[in-house]
Order: structure tokens, then sequence, then C-alpha cells
DNA sequence: CTTCCCACGGATATAAAATATCCTTAAATT
DNA sequence: AATTTAAGGATATTTTATATCCGTGGGAAG
């Protein structure tokens, strides 16, 4: 089991899309020039994004996408969730009830015990992910990434809306 | 992204096990049987769980498998990573080393801040499957599944072995 | 009003992974 | 000697992920 590689885009998309200046817009090609990933492609996962109402669209030349949110309300699990679905990781086929000792009268009120703990996991998983928002990576970014080339970065995006 | 369906098999088979008495071996036709799954196919997940050092196995009439520790001593985790692998969910492609506005001097001594969230929230997830054994689920099918049927189950199983 | 740039979405193609089956080998039991 | 079984290699099938292509229509600019 392996994320598909459009969380990773979509999330470095998200934050870059932070340093779009209010009512302009970011296009699909900017962003896949900037991450060097095939334009097509990733603009599928801007799409979801934008079903999901994490980015906002609009049409026409200078036209693209910006964040549909504040950065504080946009979260890593809005994101993964866009493009990866809210179901859980874990598919419970109900293998239990294949047990050959099983009669009809045997019900399951209780959900598989199995399943139970591998959901568990899974809403760890979420949760870690919801505890992370965009404003938080920004801020991580500030910390880690030399000054210069977070200011280039900057420019280089306003540049292009 | 969703876990293999051997994960379901390999975490039932494991609980199956655990009624084996010692020095006896349950076959994967039996396991195959109980679960109503294909032979052939569940027999790479319990080769994996043996790999994994999980269960042992012998040949020949009466082979089989059976756990290879205590059910106090596997934990979930153990068996997903055999069946999954031990390598995070997300993979970090380092998108972010194409960054047009980067020169040849911005090195990264830090790992990608992305990557670092997702590899926080694989982490609490495996963390989750790590604090659930065997033993613990043992308990729950006690408290949870009809005696009757926990008797009858455990008799098809020794009965087998 | 014409032209161009863009998001949007449908259709399709390709690559990779999951699922499944088949078959051979060798070890243990009877 | 015959049978049963795990182990593992090879291969086939199905599903998912990845990727490309193209048509539509909205919006901006000349």
């Amino acid at each position: 089991m392996i994320l598909k590689n459009q969380n990773e885009w979509a999330l470095h998309c998200c934050s870059v899309l932070s340093w779009v200046p209010p009512e302009r817009y970011l296009s699909t090609k900017a962003l896949a020039e900037f991450h060097d990933v095939p334009k097509e492609y990733l603009s599928k996962a801007l799409q979801a994004l934008s079903q999901a109402g994490i980015v906002e669209g609009t049409l026409g030349p200078s036209g693209g996408y910006r964040l549909a949110r504040k950065p504080s309300d946009i979260t890593f699990l809005d994101i993964v969730e866009a493009i990866e679905g809210k179901g859980s990781t874990f598919a419970c086929t109900e293998i239990r009830k294949n047990n050959p000792c099983r009669t009809a009268k045997h019900c399951d009120n209780k959900p598989c015990a199995v399943a139970r703990v591998m959901w568990e996991a899974d809403a760890a998983w979420r949760n870690t992910l919801r505890g992370v928002r965009l404003s938080d990576l920004a801020k991580t970014l500030k910390e880690t990434v030399p000054a210069d080339l977070l200011e280039k970065t900057g420019a280089w995006v306003v540049d292009r809306t």
C-alpha cells in the first residue's frame, strides 16, 4: 500500500498557492512547471482539490487556481482526502462470516474485531493529518528553508499570477 | 490507497492459529477452507508470515503452520508489516528539488516538511497497530463472539491439526 | 466580436501492482 | 514407496495508478 503521488503534488501545490496574492490566480501550467510534473495529470489533482472546496479556479487568461480558504483553515487531511478519498484504508470483507462453524442464528451485533483495530489505526493516521494545517507547514518552511530561496520563490509565484 | 486483502487474511489466520495445540500444525488447506479464500494465494501470505518469523511451518502429512511466538508477543503491526512491508505509506520524491528558484548551493539539511508530516501520520498508524497484540484480539473475541461459536470453532481447528 | 488562454471533464492509453493459478521441488509422515 | 505438505518460481488475469489527448465553454484582452 502506497499513497498516490498526487498527494505529494497536491500538498506542495497548496503550499505554493499560499503565496498567491488575494484576487489572483496561479495556472496549472505554472504549478506543473514549478514542480516539474506532467501538467495534464496534475490538472486532475487540482480538479479534485477544486471539487473538495480547497482551491477555486477561474477561467481565461490570468486564470488558474487559488486557495478557497485561509491556510489556517486547510488541514493536511482535507488535501489527502480530496485525493485519496474518505474511505478507510482497510477494507473488511467480513471474512469471519465464512467460518464453517457459524449457523444462521449467529448474527453480528458487533463489528469484526480485526477490522475495528485496523479502522482505529486508520483513524490515528487521519487524526495526525487533521492536526496539521497549511499554516503550520508555512511556519515550518519559514524556519527550515533558506530565506533567500523562500523570497525568490514567493516572487516567482507572484510574477506568474 | 487500500491495504491488500492479504492483511485481512493474515490477521484472521493468526487468530485461528492461536487455537492450535502445542506441537501441532494447521494446514493451508484448512485455513483456506475456514476463510473461504483461494488456497494457493493464501499460501503466499502464510509464507510471508513464515519469513517474518511470526508463524512456522512444517512439511508432510499433519504438517502446516503454527504460531512461532506466544500470542502476547505478536502485534498487529508484526503481521501487517509482514504482508505490507516496513516502508512508509508515503513516498517522498523530493519534488521540492524541482523548484526553479533553487541553485546548486541550496542543499537540504532538513527533510522535506511535507514528507515529515506524512511520515508522522504513518508512524501514528503503525503505533496503533503496534499497541494491539494477538492476545488482545483473543480477549475481544471472547467478549463479543457467542460462546458456543467460539467453542465449536476451537474444536474445528483442533480437529484439523 | 474575435481571439486566445484557461479550467473542466470525458475518453482513452500505458504502466504497475494486486490478485490468482499452476507447477516443480524437497521434506516429513505413514 | 506412496502420500501430504510447505516453499517458491513462473505466469496469467484483473484492477489501480499514471498519463495523455481532446472537446467544451467561460473569461480576459485586443
